[in-house]
Parts: structure tokens; sequence; C-alpha cells
DNA sequence: TAGTTCATGTAATGAGTTACATGATTAT
DNA sequence: ATAATCATGTAACTCATTACATGAACTA
């Protein structure tokens, strides 16, 4: 009884422009403040670096996606403020109707813990514990930005986007919790096979 | 008040060939085999394919840390079976013992919620429904891999590995059943919305 | 006859991250 | 004095995936 595969890779494409182009389609920004914003509401599911944000500014712009404006500034350096077009909006419009890809998880922990009878279940109590925390530290943090979004946002914008990103919020704040309580099932697990390792 | 950012991202290296040093260390294995062993039992949470497994097995074989040995078959082509050194099973040791890395998710589907506004509610229906099936699709998957490691593995080999196997698959149950769950709610979410959007 | 499985590999490309470079200002 | 924030970018690198190449045997 063979068994079949579970999961099969998709074909990927590049959608770090897509991110940019919806953080511009809020508001003008410079490629700075895109990875600001990335980094205090989309880490926890998407994340971008100036490695990235800073060259695809450029290619957009020779695409005619986004226009660039320099701003001068005093006390700072100068800004380069982009701001999405027509056809930037459009292209947003055509990706957000598209089907996502499916994900592709790698779990280091996962595999060690595959892998765990080579060592034996003790180091894992450390590993597993150490995850939960990582886990309770963003629950809280995924809080903060929920209670930033529903106070510190202005009410006319909250009408039109709170609903979207509460939803993403929730993925969020189930997600490490189910891993918390995962840890606890795993703890228990590994618990039982300490104590028949110790007979 | 200023957010901070909810994750900040972590230095990673090559983990595939303690993947394959794992499988080499239950029984000796060919390129061609440890890639089936990946697809069938680790892919929900980690995968390999050939362009990656060949040259890590070439350059651990340099590294000394696996053997290499021709096989000859009639009715197959030749095959080349690697098996783990004792160089290998200390590197695979050490790094059992290290804390992995944590996650970085990129959730496409998160991403286009998140920007749901500017194409409105509507799209989203049938993309949530799609997500769902796929997981549901997987969580099936899985119970048949639970199954197949409960009744058709040697029971000597169970009393080693089945816990550690049995860790990972509650997390990727657990994970594809809160995921499918989270579906539910997000349409909840959407479906208030689009009640307000018609008004 | 067409597709799948067995079996190995390379080349090319694309994606993602880190390190480096510069430099002023502001807070501790 | 030191660190952090503001601000932009490039170069190098690693990682991951896909396409391609070969070829025999078996199955529908």
């Amino acid at each position: 009884m063979p068994l079949p595969y579970i999961i099969e890779a998709m074909s990927r494409e590049n959608k770090s422009q897509y991110a940019i182009l919806g953080i511009l389609a809020d508001a003008p920004r410079s490629g700075y403040e895109i990875k600001k914003l990335c980094d205090q509401f989309l880490s926890f599911f998407w994340n971008e670096n100036y490695g990235n944000i800073y060259p695809a500014l450029k290619k957009m712009e020779a695409e005619g996606l986004v226009t660039m404006e320099r701003m001068k500034q005093d006390g700072s350096p100068d800004k380069k403020v982009y701001t999405i077009t027509e056809a930037g909006h459009t292209a947003l419009k055509d990706w957000l109707r598209r089907p996502p890809d499916f994900r592709i998880l790698r779990e280091e922990l996962l595999l060690q813990i595959f892998f765990g009878q080579t060592i034996g279940a003790a180091p894992f109590r450390e590993k597993i514990e150490r995850q939960k925390k990582w886990c309770q530290s963003i629950i809280d943090r995924l809080n903060e930005v929920r209670e930033y979004v529903e106070t510190e946002i202005a009410p006319e914008r909250q009408e039109d986007n709170l609903p979207y990103w509460l939803a993403t919020l929730r993925f969020g704040l189930r997600f490490y919790q189910m891993e918390s309580d995962w840890c606890d099932e795993a703890q228990a697990i590994l618990l039982e096979l300490a104590g028949n390792e110790n007979d």
C-alpha cells in the first residue's frame, strides 16, 4: 500500500511587488516607510527587506506601476516618495483576484522531532518550552496590534479596512495559540516516552 | 505609540543535509529513495527536491559524512546507495541538540485579504472555500499516514519512533484543522461585511 | 501508444537574506 | 559616548525550484 504524496509543490512568482503596491494603494510612501509598515503589520505572515524593496520600486517605476517624487526634508535625508498609478492599481487588482499559492512549510523543530529518536526525548523538553514562549510573545504582540488598529486608526478608515485586518489577525492568533497548545501535547507525548526510556 | 516589530528575522543555514542525514541514519538509501521518503512522510512540514538532494549527497560524501556504494540491478538502472558514517552521526546529533530557527511564514492568502478592501469581500468567498478544501485534503492524507505508521511499520520500530512521528503528525493535524476553522471564521467576518457593502 | 515509475544528474533561474556603505540627527 | 532612528541603495550570497537530459521497464 504505497502512500500518496502529502503536498505537491506549486510554481511561484515574485509577490513582493504586490505587497508594495498594496501598501502604496493606501497612501504614497517611501521605501523606508514601506519596510516599517511591513515589519509592524505584516511580519507575522509576510516580510520584506530593503534588498528587495528598493530594487522592486525602481523596477516598478520603470514599468509605470508607480511614480516617484523626491522630497526634501530638513534634519533628515531626502525622501523618495512613491505613488501608485492607474496601471499599478490594475496590476494590484488582477493579483487580488487570482487564487493564492498554497503555502509550503519548513519547520525545523518538526524535522528535529521527527528524527528525535537518535538523541532521545530529553533535549526536546527545553526546545519545545522555548517554542511555546516564542508563541506567547507573538500572541502578546498581535493583541497589541489589534488594540492599536481598533483605537488609534481613524474611525472612517476602520470602516473600510478593519474586517480584513481583523481576519488576518485572527489567523495569527489562532495559529500561535494552536502551536502553543501543540507544545503542551508534544511535551506530554515525549514525557511519557522519557518515562519508558528510564525503565 | 509606535508598534514593536512582530517577528524579527533570524540567520539561517542550510538544513537539507540534516534531513538527508536523518533519513540515512535509519537505513542506507539512494537519492531517489530519499526523495520519495521526504514526499511521503515529511512534505507537510519539509520538502526536498532532486536538484538539492543529489548535489548535497555528493558534497557530504566529499566531507566524509556519508559513503557511497554502487548497486547493480536488473530491470532498473544502477543505484547509488549512501550510508551514514560516524562523522555523519556526529553532525546529525550536533544539529539535533541545537535550537531550531523560528519559522517565517509567507501566506499569500493573508496578504491578499489584508489588502482586500481594494476589491471588496465578494471574491474572497471562493478563495477561502478553496483554502478550506485544501486543508481538508491534507487532513485526510495525514490520517492515512498515521494509519500507515501505526499498522504497517514493524512493531519493534514503532517503539522507537512512533511517539516522535506522532508528535509531528499531531502538529499537522492541529495546524490544518485550525486553518479550516479559521476559514469559517473569516467567511463569517467577510459575510457580515458584504451585507454592509450592499447597503 | 501514452503515461508512470525507476534512477541520476546538471544548468539556469529566481527568490530571499545579509552585509556593506554612507551620513545626519536625536535620544540615553 | 553610544545607540538608535531616519534614509537609500548595492553586492554578494545562499537557498530553492524548474527545466532539461537520458533511458529502460512496466502499466493502462
